[in-house]
DNA sequence: GCTTCATGTAACTTTAAATGATACGTGAGT
DNA sequence: ACTCACGTATCATTTAAAGTTACATGAAGC
């Protein structure tokens, strides 16, 4: 399959929107990522069910964040978008009948299991807030203007 | 992408050869793995190069392992397959303009290398003759057999 | 030497999943 | 009503692994 970058994308598109007051249509967002408007909405989907994000139709409509920047890690945003697969690699079968094969999964699979969790557990340990502190400090000379921003989103 | 399972597909592969004491074919092999002779040889061809295995044509020909169990790692093996992607996922750019998205390729970039890194490290601390032993573990009533046959393995 | 066996590879097809695009329905403002 | 924007189904595109076919090469046996 191709590189899964949902979780890159929507982040993006997340930051994007922290730096704006109002709600943003999908095609806004969409040029700002060089992609389709329909892409947004399906990346989004899923943060709206889950209350992270909200949106409204029809004139000045648009995504707005619908929770505190501190209360949104990574994670959250991981499992919104459905949990994808984080691992490239896999067992070749899941259930084999192969003694052999069933050692071979159960080595790789507790290696596996090792990578995946130690990479959740740095998702859960990053918020939205931290991030978008981090753009706010690669901003050369904008820094009074972030932190006016910030002031009323956190 | 399809699930990358060459990794794992040739650790199968080699454990079965590591139980029998002559060349075996890629047909015999890939009957075993219930796939093609030539899906074995590809995978195989990283192996021969970084002589890990060796290859013999004709009659009485095929596949031997080339150095000693203990001294193969599942990241020699790894490597050996051309050191597939490991994460399934990834930034949308490696090479942002947007300052926004290369906060977010830096925060997720040095997540996604500390999970591959620990699963490198694993790999290394992994043997084929460690495999193999936890495959002898899992033979009821073969344990003698077993043994007799790492005895000029290791 | 000739046949057979087995690897070595190139080329093509199939499969799976993300991404991209089009079309149309729904509801909210104006 | 009309327009804006989301919601969603459907189809096309892209990417890479896995599977398949075909044929060349070289070694062993006769």
């Amino acid at each position: 399959m191709k590189r899964d970058s949902r979780l890159s994308g929507v982040l993006h598109i997340l930051l994007h929107m922290a730096r704006q007051p109002g709600p943003q249509t999908s095609e806004t967002l969409a040029r700002a990522m060089e992609t389709n408007p329909v892409v947004v909405r399906r990346l989004m989907a899923g943060l709206r069910e889950r209350g992270l994000v909200r949106s409204e139709k029809g004139h000045r409509g648009g995504w707005i964040i619908a929770r505190e920047l501190d209360r949104i890690t990574l994670r959250d945003i991981y499992e919104a978008l459905g949990e994808p697969e984080i691992l490239a690699m896999g067992n070749r079968t899941e259930a084999p009948g192969c003694l052999v094969e069933q050692a071979v999964n159960a080595a790789l699979g507790s290696a596996f299991d090792e990578a995946e969790a130690l990479l959740l557990r740095r998702f859960g340990e990053v918020t939205l807030s931290q991030l978008s502190a981090d753009v706010a400090a690669m901003m050369p000379g904008a820094a009074e203007a972030i932190t006016l921003e910030n002031a009323h989103e956190a």
